[in-house]
This record gives structure tokens, C-alpha cells and sequence, in this order.
DNA sequence: CCCTTGAGTTCGGATTCCGAACCCTAGCTG
DNA sequence: CAGCTAGGGTTCGGAATCCGAACTCAAGGG
């Protein structure tokens, strides 16, 4: 995360932003969500610089959302695979998703599909009252400031 | 968004990745939910050279997530104000914020609270199945590629 | 008139990114 | 066993971005 500074004051929004929010790094979450695992095929997949590919896996296994894992296959390979805290980045990109299927979508559409394995049903992001279980919208959420508040 | 050639694979995770996963977009969105509207309030918020802030304000405009409105303060001022498709990211952001508070939180806490204006409820986002509504992770899911499965 | 403020623009130097070539190790091939 | 290939990187020079600081420009204010 070389521009963490870009994040100093201290916030669970901010601090996930700016690592989130470097090239690439959403591409490659995305990637990794859709199964691929291995440098050569993220290469091929997202058509993305050999270094700069090295220096982001690294990144995201040094912050613990990606792991470095050697296999046998007919002959030692490595895998990244999501680690648990990077499984629980899924909210985010399935959101992500849903936004860009209502705003972005190509003619085609969308270029895979995804359900519920078990019911076959459609997948949902929603933000909700944890209280009243209300889907909210961001005009229905008050903004507190807990310290110094921020500008 | 300079570099949509990195998702030329038309997606709709790929597209929204590009845009948002570009330095300073996210920040800048987190900005204007904690209503920022102002050049100036942004810059000094987020300690960002100008120059791309000039930049990054544009291209969140020409993508119509946020709107430039001229007003009558004292004299006349401009504001930037997230338009219906840029509050719409709403989830994407809280899903952000909501995995930050897991697993990158500093020791003193978040710096901000989020309730339901109405019943004070905390917020939450999950993904979950539109038919039988059962809150999902991402091993619940099941990808089914569309068109030329992406490698 | 001169000063200040908001909102940008411009510019030189520092970073980061890119593509292409190179490296190293294991297994296979003959 | 010499040589070839494939996966997974590293290195390097040039191109694209980013940064901080200075400059611009218009509208009030004193």
C-alpha cells in the first residue's frame, strides 16, 4: 500500500479506500472472486504488466487478503487464494456489480450470471437497519462523528 | 478514466472496478457521502494536489455520478453533489466502511457512526438471495459465465 | 485601489506504469 | 545427460501520472 498516507487520518472508510482504490487491485479481487489463482493466468486474464502484477499480489498477501500457497501439480506450483478476510471482501465487490449492471451495463449485459447455489435465486446487496431490518438508501443514515470530526 | 482499456473485457465488475479503482476515487466518493461538496473542502480534506482533484472531479462529472452546480453563497460558488447514480454507490461504500470496521480498524475505533435516521438502528449490508432471502458469503455463490468464459 | 478567497491551471521533478527482454528452476525429451 | 519448455518472476528504459508550489482570474470587501 505505498500511498497510505493518502489515508493518515485514520478511518475504516479511508483505510480500505486507499488500498482498494489502487490500479488494479478491484481488477484483481474480481479475478480472484471469479476463481483464477495463478500469476500466469491474472496475467493473461486481466492483460495487466508482469511487475506491476508481482508487486500487487504481494501487496494483498502482505495485508493478508491473498495467500501464497505452493501445490503439486505435475510439478510445484504457487496459488493465491482469498484468504478469509479476503472472502469477506465479497459484499463489496457484489455490490460493485450490482451498481455496474443498473449504470454501466454493456449492450450485451452482463458477462457472467450469479445465484444462489442451493435455491438457484437471485443475488442481493442491500444496506439495512440492523434494529427495524429496513433497506436503506443513503438518505436514511446519520452520520456521527466520533473524534476530531473530520473538516 | 484513463486507463478503461484495463477493462475491456466488458463486465459489469470490470467496468465500476476501473472507474473506482483508479487513486483517489474512492476517497473522494467517501468524501462526498460525508458531505463535501466544495473544491476547496475537498483538497484539504484529503490532502490531494489539485491538480488531480481538478481531474478526478471531472471525470466523476462526465460519468455522471456527481453533479457541478453553480450557487449564490456570498457570491457565487460551485458544489459537487453526488447525483442519483452516484448516491446509488451508497452500498459499495458501506460495504467498504463495514469491512474496514473488521478487520482494519485502529486501536481508537472508527472515527464516524452510522444509524438509521429514523429509528437509530446500526447499518449493516449482506448479500443475500433475492428468492429465499438468506444472508449469503461468498461460498453461496454460484458464477455462471455468459458469454466467452473469461479464461 | 489593493487584498482576499474560491476555483482552477501550469510546471518541473519524483513516482509509478508499461512492454519487452531476461533469469531461474523443474520436469520432460531424446 | 544435453537441451527444451513452462511457470513465476526480475530488470530496465521510456511513457504516463502524481506531487507541491507558484501562478491566474474573477468577484467582493475595506
Amino acid at each position: 500500500m505505498a500511498h497510505v498516507k493518502v489515508a493518515d487520518e485514520l478511518c475504516t472508510v479511508s483505510l480500505p479506500a486507499a488500498l482498494l482504490g489502487e490500479r488494479w487491485t478491484l481488477l484483481l479481487l474480481r479475478q480472484a472472486f471469479l476463481g483464477t489463482r495463478r500469476f500466469e493466468d491474472f496475467q493473461t486474464a486481466m492483460d495487466i504488466s508482469r511487475s506491476v502484477l508481482t508487486e500487487r499480489l504481494g501487496t494483498l498477501v502482505e495485508e493478508g487478503i491473498l495467500r501464497r500457497e505452493a501445490y503439486k501439480d505435475v510439478r510445484t506450483r504457487y496459488e493465491y487464494r482469498l484468504t478469509e478476510k479476503g472472502l469477506d471482501l465479497y459484499p463489496v465487490l457484489v455490490a460493485l456489480r450490482k451498481w455496474g449492471d443498473r449504470w454501466m451495463s454493456p449492450d450485451e449485459g452482463p458477462s457472467f450470471d450469479l445465484h444462489h447455489r442451493t435455491c438457484g435465486g437471485d443475488i442481493g446487496v442491500h444496506v439495512s437497519c440492523e434494529g427495524c431490518g429496513d433497506v436503506l438508501t443513503a438518505r436514511d443514515v446519520r452520520v456521527t462523528p466520533l473524534r476530531d470530526s473530520p473538516a
